[in-house]
DNA sequence: AAAATAACCGAAAACGTTTTCGTGTTAATA
DNA sequence: TATTAACACGAAAACGTTTTCGGTTATTTT
């Protein structure tokens, strides 16, 4: 059974083509005998337009690309979660690129799709294309009329709307708790800088410190390769951290910019016969499942991933149907959420 | 900057649509003098092909859609990743539709899809079709010539390409593993059967027992709403593991049917003052985060999803592609690996 | 009965490609 | 010189829609 046409109920029935899609919208420029006809014949064998055809047609393609760098990750699945609920519900399709932080697959991926596939993209940017600040194919795309939506990992040089969260204040936030709670020696487990949001984060870390008068120690602050938290790699980052944790035995509070980080510092600091939370309190960046489940759970900065994909696909949807002015951006800053759990009770 | 297409290339250097098109494939046709002026134009003003008129052209999208039931879960993710590997080895596109376990979204999902949009489907039924039955919409599919590969979660009745794990025999693995650490009274938690791998792993429980002639006891086998594992339900669930627990104190070995139950029946037997592994060992299903970062570390099941995402995926666009006789399909089984870990330590 | 107006339907163009076939020009052959 | 072959290019159809514009009939109005 081959999918069904126009021009097949056309012959079929032995009017025009015309006459059938005329027919089909309900048209009263055809009798309602003969649309009646069409129809029933329509949906007895279940015909259904080529969405190609339309595509074409219309210039359009309903289709949004979404471009992360990782799928396997807690915090991007829930930003696709909100996309694909908001695109769905406006009749919007979804299609996925990954460029596993890889530049060359980002440009590949972005390529591949901006050729009449989607009609706009919403992405975060690979950690590799930060290091090398290269940001030509996302200019040309802006370029080419392609609406751009940037999520979490945004580029500041580039003009385009953008969903981030308060990542500074939300680590200054967490330092602060610490603070709060009596820890005097704090420190930070992050990324290497050319990350953007763990730059940030550091940022947040040294603000709190200086706004409460702690003197910054940078033996406290321990930057790390980003592509330390792969499984591959577990070893190696668990080392790392255990190393930092000796060398600085004096550590009463520990800041981590992501789930692996923290829970890794807590398996480091028990086997240094520390008590979490009575010797050192933990808190991590992301509400994931291994916060919610680690023992101790993990007081965490939630990021409302659903939240900033819902927010992220409206911002696009609305600029692909003309309803916000051409040549000015948004950036909507969701605000996070210090969720405390066992790692940082007072015990 | 509008898009390029070949008709404004023809225009703007004064040659036939044809001609451009041809020069752009190097057709011997053209002359190396045109041919050499069209390229360089082109390639200045960046010309790609509009992919859309492709796939009307040659009727076919090479974008192939994946159908499952959540995508906020290690499982899926990994599966996705290793479909997304092999096609963007060969050419295609992803677009992912999520069911969220509804048959109402699964059926609009691959309604939507269908017309055009996909050349075919890879899909794990959500668990409401399971339980209602109804499998018109994946025998119409299939009917009107797009393929589909199930994976994981699939439907027997329905003749197709299928990618599976033998969780009937990992499931008996699993259980013979903590008979032959000493178990005497091993408890199952599972799903209600109409989840098709819940039984079938319910299914290996009973199994094992038989096999090394333990006597079953249905007061240890604890079947649950699939519904349960979400964040919402996390509460409702661990007291009805609890309650389990305490009724069935003697209870010395768990087998869980995936992660958080696992994780959950740990938490809760806890509380009974129950240490793992030396009272209670306990074994998951899904080589996830959680079961690789939870304290006491846990004996899992890995289904190799990315894997299964490869194996479907080749096995699509093998059939996308002619590679295969029409008429036949094929079912491959991937065998499951039990990764042990902290939760069955001997001790 | 002639003219005007509905009512109903079809031809054709357009979206951007690829490809087959035809045609005119030039160069090589008889 | 006449014929043929090679070369370089263009017209047009096709993929499946939608929509504009006309064109027949049939019906109403004068």
């Amino acid at each position: 059974m081959q999918k069904l046409t126009l021009k097949k109920i056309a012959k079929e029935l032995d009017v025009s083509i015309s006459t059938v899609s005329k027919a089909l919208k309900d048209s009263n420029e055809i009798s309602a005998e003969t649309r009646e006809k069409i129809k029933a014949f329509a949906s007895f064998y279940n015909y259904k337009p080529n969405n190609i055809a339309l595509s074409l047609k219309n210039r359009k393609t309903m289709t949004i690309g979404v471009i992360i760098p990782q799928i396997v990750h807690y915090f991007f699945t829930t930003v696709i979660s909100g996309i694909e609920n908001v695109a769905n519900k406006k009749g919007y399709n979804v299609i996925i690129g990954l460029s596993n932080d890889s530049f060359e697959k980002e440009v590949s991926n972005m390529k591949t799709l901006s050729n009449g596939s989607i009609d706009g993209f919403i992405l975060s940017v690979a950690n590799e294309t930060q290091l090398l600040k290269n940001y030509e194919h996302l200019r040309e795309t802006i370029n080419q009329n392609t609406p751009v939506v940037m999520f979490d990992r945004v580029i500041p040089e580039i003009n385009c709307d953008k969903v981030i969260v308060d990542d500074e204040e939300a680590a200054k936030k967490s330092v602060s708790k610490l603070l709060s709670l009596g820890c005097k020696k704090i420190a930070i487990i992050t990324t290497k800088d050319y990350v953007s949001v763990g730059k940030l984060r550091t940022k947040g870390y040294l603000k709190a410190l200086k706004e409460n008068n702690v003197n910054v120690n940078s033996d406290l602050i321990l930057k790390l390769e980003d592509t330390l938290d792969n499984d591959s790699n577990l070893k190696l980052l668990e080392t790392k951290i255990s190393k930092f944790l000796k060398s600085n035995f004096e550590i009463d509070g520990i800041f981590c910019v992501n789930e692996i980080y923290a829970l890794t510092a807590i398996k480091a600091a028990r086997k240094l016969n520390k008590k979490i939370p009575q010797d050192i309190k933990v808190i991590g960046f992301t509400d994931g499942v291994l916060s919610r489940f680690s023992t101790p759970s993990l007081t965490t900065i939630s990021q409302h991933g659903r939240l900033i994909g819902e927010k992220s696909a409206n911002l696009l949807i609305n600029r692909l149907e003309g309803k916000v002015s051409k040549n000015s951006y948004q950036t909507i800053i969701i605000e996070t959420e210090l969720i405390e759990r066992e790692s940082t009770l007072i015990c």
